[in-house]
DNA sequence: GATGAATGAGCATTCATTCAT
DNA sequence: AATGAATGAATGCTCATTCAT
């Protein structure tokens, strides 16, 4: 499941178990701070403090701090790619996608701080960039094929520009992110995907 | 005799006009380097030197660095507050939000990329929270009162949920700027427009 | 009455009045300043502020930090060459002395700071050391004369080892101000005052 | 698991033998800085240039400045505290008294320059203060303690004060200090020691 | 005389990183 | 594998002093 876990370079993977514990413990207090304070204040020492060990230590496994917020970055990449749910119609997955939203805030809003943040470091960061753009093609392509899918099946309104009303799907959600996490305001989450049926489906008013 | 003599050292505003200058261009300064770099990467010797000054002089200004960045908030705040435009229809309204946020980009894109890395920001810092929290507000009144308008006017749908497509219409342009700011990527921002239109007006089809 | 207030030297001395009253003012605040924190928290801006000018103005005054120190240093010599008591018998002399010192200490105890604060420069400043010294030596020899006119007239006893007696009672006085000035702890300065009467009486026993 | 295995950095005391060599060095350091130039110059620079380490090495040890000051005032608190003689007669005890100040002047003057530094400071430091206080009421209750035992012993006069004598004794002592180690002035050690016995067994004059 | 503005040199402290063990 | 020790290069901030007005 996890990405390259079998080469054998020190200081990108473990060579024994108990060092990829090590490496995860890491990887998760780093995580974890990154969540709390952003990258502004991330320190090695604060890491290395959390997970445990020395910060020589935290060198052993990461040569740079670099190398620590890239495996970051690919744990909230392979946390953010379980949308592998069972295929459902055009209206089930614009249901699920609000509602996946609203779960991951609730049970690891972490995971979107840590995103954005991210996005703020891809402006900068060439090999971040790389990876939030793959992400962002994989979402929006999905989303575009499922309300393609709705329009076919006249789910959806037939004058539905599909690319431009994904963008708008995408751009609310991560725009609600960014309301509910970082600002800590309301956003009628519900009411919002309500109103995205109403408009979709086209229906009477 | 020589009460409010104190040992000088501008709190808010400079004495002179040339130090209302000189705090105008530490500030401009500051407002470029974080739109280059994220306050991640801010520091208040690049800063002086980026407004030709000594380190000292910055402090003459601004006594911490905090002061500095509020005063960067100010002018992100003011920058964005120019929305004084002549009253028009809702609908003319609402291509004036995405034509607004098309200029903008153009013209000033780093006002967005400060007032994002803001949004990083508010999650810890309360005085940072509540001006954008005072500036969504604003925001989103101001288009809720423009939709409210245009359904009493019969110009968009009678069945239109005023405040989540407010929260839709907010969350889709703070996305765009994330898109466009940050990733660099293409927004289709006149077919988005376009097909909000067509949402909100819920025109046949 | 002040020492060379007559020269026309800027940074010495003011030339009109209230150049004179600035200049008093400095000194006052840097003494006050002195006796609160010690020469280790002097600051010159503090000082300035203290006296309600701009720092600059303190330097057109004072050329340098070390020229404001010397003006307190006269000052504190000033303030303690008011001993000019008419003559008195010796024991009356030796009463004299405890009396001034309990006096000092609850009226001007900054003044025993401030002097003491200046013996630990007294080490490495030799200005303030030549200052030190004279005050001293004025100080023993007074002692040592009216002790010595005490054994003359058979007041005090005859084998008194008159320098040593006074080498004593100086050092008594600097030890009981050191630690009611510096260690706030309490010193039994009527008691001692009385023993030393007994002592060099040689009142029977 | 690895329960204690925190970001090293000795809070107290060092891990290893040569972190303690480390440590002292630097103490060793400081305490002669401060015997050369006072607290007011006392630079962590120059300490750990003194100590041939590397700033950051100091604060690899001591976390603040002010860490590494309590580490000196404990040592001039051990230093001064070898007191241990055997037992001996008051009259003995009152000549080692100052047997003792001759020799610790000879040996090391610098634990009285830090001690007496340290006087300042103790005005405005509650912990440089309830030290010295410590040490004050030890040596004032020793001096009291055998000067009692003196009187018992008819050793000295029977109508001796002792509290006020102590007081004496005891300020003499800070004060013949302050005389010999700031002022670079003769004290006469030995007249005033045999002055102090007269004094003290009454001897007929 | 007085002040606002400006600065060079410096200060305690931080931080990612290295290295011998 | 792991750590205590060590460090170069900053970093935000301070302070006595200068200078044009």
């Amino acid at each position: 499941m996890r990405a390259s876990a079998t080469t054998s370079a020190p200081g990108r993977t473990a060579h024994t178990a108990h060092g990829e514990v090590q490496r995860k413990a890491l990887v998760q207090a780093a995580y974890d701070l990154i969540a709390q304070g952003g990258f502004e204040h991330l320190r090695t020492r604060s890491v290395a403090a959390r997970a445990g060990v020395n910060i020589a230590t935290l060198h052993y496994y990461f040569a740079t701090k670099e190398d620590l917020i890239r495996a970051v970055v690919e744990r909230v990449h392979s946390e953010l790619a379980n949308f592998s749910a069972p295929p459902r119609t055009p209206l089930e997955e614009l249901r699920v996608e609000f509602a996946d939203v609203e779960r991951q805030m609730r049970e690891t809003p972490a995971t979107f701080v840590v995103l954005f943040e991210l996005h703020m470091r891809a402006m900068r960061d060439p090999v971040i960039h790389a990876m939030l753009s793959e992400m962002d093609t994989t979402f929006q392509s999905h989303v575009e094929s499922y309300l393609a899918d709705g329009v076919q099946q006249s789910m959806f309104r037939a004058n539905l520009d599909v690319p431009a009303a994904a963008a708008i799907l995408v751009a609310t959600i991560k725009g609600s992110i960014l309301q509910l996490a970082f600002m800590r305001r309301p956003f009628p989450l519900d009411r919002v995907a309500a109103e995205f049926e109403r408009w979709l489906t086209g229906e009477p008013h």
